[in-house]
DNA sequence: CTTAATAATAAGAATGATTCTTATTATTAA
DNA sequence: TTAATAATAAGAATCATTCTTATTATTAAG
């Protein structure tokens, strides 16, 4: 598995729209912004392209929000403010959060926290090939 | 906006079936589960269902895993480990959170916190018509 | 400079979870 | 009993995402 060399015109403009905005643009915002650059590109080149810079580490997820998955350039881990109204997704740099988030003029309603990792099954059945980004194959069904 | 009765014996069904796990289940885990009591009962009548418990507040859910949303019965707020691998979902259930989690076996990989609420300039426009369950209209868009 | 091999792309079809529509059936009120 | 209302089953529609394929760009070798 070797690096990646992002030589690509078409991923190099994805990388700088999400890196261009802290909104933690969805697909269809960054396949937009894309276009005023590249015209022609397409869809499934963003998707791609989004894809490969998550492999490489350049790109995270923040999360699915009102069914769209919505990416941060900012791949250092942080806490996130999510507006159940209009969906927007708020930058909360550091702790202490709650004091932070007050400040910011967000009212919150709730907290949630989740660990991802592994759970004991697949660390015993060393299921290490799975794919982690993208959809799970067809079929696959969780416990 | 009056109390809902839970008087279906479809509806019964999918609480009852949603609180017969801890596996926080999916729509179509829900499905095939309600089936073994109801043959005839049809996917929307699940989908329709589950919005309006939780809308009266007895069903959550705990966020979209692999595309699929997760519900739970539990709905008092409490953190979750996710399964990067098979998509299993496992409840944590006190604090010391990372005290308990390693107890339990799953190897953490990362941890995320997201905080629920509205931003100021919903705050301010008062937007609190707009769906919080189910999709956002089509041509809504985040900023 | 060609040519061959390989990687990336554009276009659009396919997939699949979710929502919507509509005709039908069950429930409640009068 | 009838009328009004609520819930349902069935399946079509929607829409984000993934997959397929033919085409184009890039690189390596002669």
């Amino acid at each position: 598995m070797h690096k990646t060399h992002n030589n690509s015109k078409q991923r190099k403009a994805v990388l700088e729209a999400i890196r261009s905005t802290d909104t933690h643009p969805s697909v269809r915002w960054i396949h937009e912004q894309v276009k005023t650059k590249l015209p022609g590109i397409s869809l499934g080149t963003i998707y791609r392209n989004i894809k490969v810079c998550r492999e490489e580490g350049s790109v995270v997820s923040v999360g699915v929000v009102n069914n769209e998955e919505r990416f941060d350039g900012i791949v250092e881990p942080h806490p996130h403010a999510v507006c159940t109204k209009c969906g927007r997704i708020i930058d909360i740099d550091d702790l202490p959060e709650a004091e932070n988030i007050h400040l910011s003029g967000f009212t919150v309603d709730k907290r949630r926290t989740v660990f991802y990792g592994t759970c004991v099954q697949c660390c015993r059945a060393g299921k290490n090939l799975l794919a982690q980004f993208g959809r799970l194959r067809k079929g696959f069904s969780h416990n």
